[in-house]
DNA sequence: CAGTTAAAATTGGCATACCAAATTTAGGTT
DNA sequence: AACCTAAATTTGGTATGCCAATTTTAACTG
């Protein structure tokens, strides 16, 4: 194991406040307590507490002490990004985002959809550098997302795709779409929905957000089929939109 | 200022990184160069690389030196819970646990029923204590989520639902209801959500948990208005389902 | 000159020691 | 006994020094 020690500490005082079973506001046992009882310095249990201070777990108070802050349940480990396969989170996406878009048409203003047109034109015009069209797409679909004029909604669409740009699953897969003609099939899917914004249809654009989510997914489901089998233990069955 | 020295260090670096126009994968100067810089002790400098360290911002290794991991721009400071009010909240649950529970009813099993029935038996047996019917309130909401069978699905349910238990905005209006009448209605909201989920019904489950969430609106909304001008700010046009 | 090896320098890891703020205790005053 | 005050104690804050892993340099060998 050639972790960090202040890791290692961390989880172990971690452990000890489970056993102990400390309530929010308790008092924890000091540094020195601590650095007796898994037998290393003080420093290194203070490079532990300021680990678990950055979590919030707890509080740090010089001359009086360290006091617990919040439970350890509530230290939701948010499910490790690499452990997402591509098509869990494209299913997730097509849940959330058709649901936003549909809020979206009933909010958006002209300036929105200003926006939006010219995010569009710029994807066509982009087609031959990869970067740049990826981050129109993103664009777009964040726009989308802040029409609502709602922060979580926003925040919500915001870490689906970092998610997605962090995820070395998908840039394997993206890697294979670049020279291909997709690219131009959801360039209409993204008129379709911005269409349907226009018209300040809900249901119109749920409707044309789930097929150009579908539809990626499509894609990318043909892709690994046929030439990367190694993406085995990601896919499952897909239910499909009534 | 009282705030632990080793946080503004690590803001100093973070400054100094985006100065020097530091790219992902670079090395960065040394901890003994960066107390020297700042005028500080190394034990500081290295507390600060920590904090970098799990924020994800850099990496270190032993002997060798610290590495940019991520780029300043991907450090997506999330809007302050605080900052989200109420309504918007709930705003964003409708829009969001309502395009879940659609998604559920396609892919729930017997099992999540059955715990769904246990769930709600809870809530009508605990109507006294608060604290109870509240956390089987959230367990109603989230298993719904589980059985969506999609890790990010629950993820984003149930972040929702942090941010509603760390609010204390949400609080103040939270204690004004304990002993109405109300949660005997959104216990009949469940009883209808449950229904559309075991008819396996999309849209049905789509409505009835839109509608159980537009009826917390309207309590919370009736019960800010007459009691609590405090919550001016929060409150803004709410757009309708068709 | 190329490749190898070992010594030297660099860099983070950890521990000890002392400092300063906060708290607790002990003593004195009323 | 109640209250105030100051000394002693407790607790986190910071600095210095030495250790160990890594990297770099230099010397050696073919």
């Amino acid at each position: 194991m050639a972790e960090r020690l202040y890791r290692e500490i961390g989880q172990k005082i971690r452990l000890e406040i489970e056993k102990s079973a400390l309530q929010v506001g308790d008092k924890l046992p000091t540094e020195r307590v601590y650095a007796e009882l898994f037998g290393v310095s003080r420093t290194l249990v203070r490079e532990a507490f300021i680990m678990l201070e950055i979590e919030d777990l707890i509080e740090v108070r010089k001359g009086s002490g360290s006091y617990l802050k919040n439970t350890l349940s509530s230290q939701t480990s948010l499910p490790e990004i690499s452990d997402v396969g591509p098509f869990e989170m494209l299913q997730a996406r097509q849940v959330l985002e058709s649901a936003i878009a549909a809020q979206a048409a009933l909010s958006i203003t002209k300036a929105d959809i200003q926006k939006l047109q010219e995010t569009l034109a710029l994807e066509g015009a982009e087609l031959n550098s990869v970067e740049k069209a990826n981050s129109a797409d993103r664009e777009f679909h964040l726009l989308i997302a802040k029409a609502t004029q709602n922060t979580l909604l926003l925040d919500t669409a915001t870490r689906l795709w970092e998610m997605r740009d962090s995820n070395p699953m998908w840039h394997q897969l993206h890697a294979r779409i670049k020279d291909s003609s997709y690219h131009g099939q959801w360039i209409d899917d993204h008129k379709d929905i911005l269409t349907q914004l226009k018209k300040r249809s809900e249901s119109g654009a749920r409707q044309a957000m789930w097929q150009h989510l579908e539809n990626v997914k499509q894609t990318l489901f043909a892709l690994s089929d046929t030439e990367a089998p190694d993406f085995d233990g990601y896919i499952f069955a897909q239910p499909n939109k009534s």
